[in-house]
DNA sequence: TTTTAACAAAGTGCATGCAATCCGAATGCC
DNA sequence: GGCATTCGGATTGCATGCACTTTGTTAAAA
């Protein structure tokens, strides 16, 4: 149930700053409204909704600064993962790694933004899980679903197909010869680009 | 409500494992059942109990391994927050803490472990407030909560006062002078030892 | 015309009731 | 005597109902 909300919300159905009355959702999905409110009350502990005593809740409309505040977070996160995976990978995750990377340079000549965008959450998500790290992963999943509404568009942007690609190579490079710190500084510099890309679709809320 | 509950979560009134019946909670607050099943729903989200589905909610109990994560990830949150910290505190946040510190010397020569502990709340988050960066303030706040139950007893060991003020001592000169890698890197080692410390009494539980 | 006060409507917060599920124990069977 | 099965108690999950808060509107008075 929860699951189901924040996919509207992530997924762009339910836009920052909507209205969620609760009996509307309970006949949307046709429940009653109390696995509403629970879910609810989860999703404003996550942070994806705001839930204002007694004047109901709306999906979390962040302000510009707290925006770049959670860019810069997710950004520190993903130089820690880096940095970890380039300690802590296996044999075989470094493999899939390089693969689906060599691989994702297709969807790059083709211009299949759709397909190189289910690729590019994929590829981040390797990195997160080859961490080694449970913690880590939670929070930087948890920042990634309250960025997701701002960073849908940012592959329109012309060129930033390739260059996401370059980046994602001197990620993948870095880690391939274990080099912790190039690999950790290369990621933070990806998703720095990642926010510069996106805080032009923002602004044009 | 939801801050009642983990209130005694954090404090140790309820420890890891314990099982959360809503029925005993509901009396025990005098409310009813809904409020405590919506508290633990948030609760749940923000990983201090674990609600298994038809099987009732428990205070989370972690395995070793996930403990170590979460000490690593604060790790790392803390070094980012003396990093930014150093970069960005404003002179009156850089007084405070400098005063604050000189002043909780004296609770080290005392030995007073209560009034250090809850100095030594303070001045951490003196740190996370001081990196100006909303969302990594939530996310710190978020693992320090949840390590709480673990981290209560570090100050009965012999020595681990004067060795912790030590620690703050490094992060604060490296604040001071604006040094942000040697804060980051004296906050990270900081916490590391704080696991360590506290290492000991999570296998007595 | 503007401001204030009161009223009405909508929506949340909480309580309670009922059905479904799960765990434990006792009983029957091998 | 050990193991599977079934029954009972307990507890969660969900639905519904009601009271309270809040907001927007209307009317009256300054």
């Amino acid at each position: 149930m929860v699951r189901a909300i924040a996919d509207h919300i992530v997924t762009g159905e339910l836009r920052p700053g909507d209205k969620l009355d609760e009996t509307s959702l309970a006949e949307r999905f046709s429940v009653s409204r109390t696995p509403i409110r629970e879910a609810l009350g989860q999703l404003g502990a996550m942070g994806l909704v705001d839930r204002r005593p007694n004047r109901g809740a709306i999906v979390a409309v962040v302000t510009q600064e707290h925006l770049s505040s959670m860019f810069e977070s997710m950004a520190e996160l993903e130089g820690i993962c880096a940095r970890f995976a380039a300690e802590r990978m296996t044999a075989g995750e470094r493999n899939t790694l390089e693969q689906e990377h060599a691989a994702s340079a297709k969807l790059v000549h083709a211009g299949a933004e759709d397909d190189y965008e289910s690729y590019n959450t994929l590829f981040h998500t390797r990195l997160y899980v080859g961490a080694h790290s449970k913690h880590i992963f939670e929070l930087v999943t948890m920042t990634r679903s309250r960025l997701a509404p701002f960073r849908r568009a940012q592959f329109r942007l012309r060129g930033r197909l390739a260059k996401s690609w370059q980046e994602h190579d001197a990620i993948v490079m870095a880690i391939m010869r274990a080099d912790a710190m190039a690999a950790g500084d290369a990621a933070r510099a990806h998703v720095a680009n990642v926010s510069d890309a996106s805080a032009v679709f923002a602004s044009t809320n």
